[in-house]
DNA sequence: ATCACTATATCTGCTACGGATATAATATGT
DNA sequence: ACATATTATATCCGTAGCAGATATAGTGAT
């Protein structure tokens, strides 16, 4: 929300597309590309990424320091000549739980009231896991 | 995500204003200045809702019918003359589960990484529970 | 009566999204 | 060997949403 040109107290939220992109990168170093097509599956479809979205978002996560390019490319398999691996940085991750705290409260409050039918969402300690 | 003009094979993205108004009006009928001090509120400050965001997104999601005004205001208490209440359409309810089911399997594939530190998040069953 | 708060509404700049389009390398099929 | 599909990156532009500023006026308290 915050972030639409001016600075935050602290909270802020992601958009779609930033916070998806994220995750993929949670996992390990990609290209564009591939985040592209990660991003649909682990959506489950709801964000259908396209070319415009993906390289525009890559362009500002980079200004914002949450992501950043690798030097080298990460397989062995000397793949595509093309592709430009990136990362997620400190910032980036913090960005990313900070939105899936958010995430996690607004399914408490919705809790609370009863409105996730089927299944039900439940925040425990991991002690008690 | 997706409505960004155009229509989406199903799914679709809510914007965290819509989203927070959506939610806050699930609880019962609400008027907009109620809705934006709520919305602050159940958000944990993450969403800091201004008059230009409020009365704008009303007015977006009367014309998507996920919202409509009530004719008779709700409380007996005559209060105040100028108050417009709202509530929540079937299309409004649906829009919101979707987004939480969005939630918690965003949640999922986090917690499968585990990215969220201090708490857990798990999915159970309503039976287990 | 003054002042803070409640309550609604509009305008405008900035930003993000998303489709279209372009370009080229790589892989696959025949 | 050649054509085609897929992979991969990049930019442009229209549309739409957010967020602050601003305006107006009723309500409540001191």
């Amino acid at each position: 929300m915050v972030p639409r040109g001016k600075a935050a107290p602290e909270q802020t939220t992601l958009t779609p597309a930033v916070f998806y992109l994220l995750l993929a990168l949670s996992e390990g170093e990609r290209h564009g590309y591939e985040l592209m097509k990660k991003v649909t599956r682990d959506s489950g479809g709801a964000v259908q990424m396209g070319p415009g979205t993906l390289y525009g978002s890559i362009k500002r996560m980079l200004k914002q320091a949450l992501i950043e390019e690798t030097d080298e490319r990460p397989d062995s398999v000397l793949g595509d000549e093309r592709r430009r691996y990136y990362r997620i940085t400190e910032a980036g991750r913090t960005a990313l739980t900070a939105e899936l705290r958010r995430f996690a409260c607004a399914l408490d409050v919705a809790g609370a009231r009863r409105l996730v039918k089927g299944t039900v969402v439940k925040r425990v300690k991991p002690a008690t896991l």
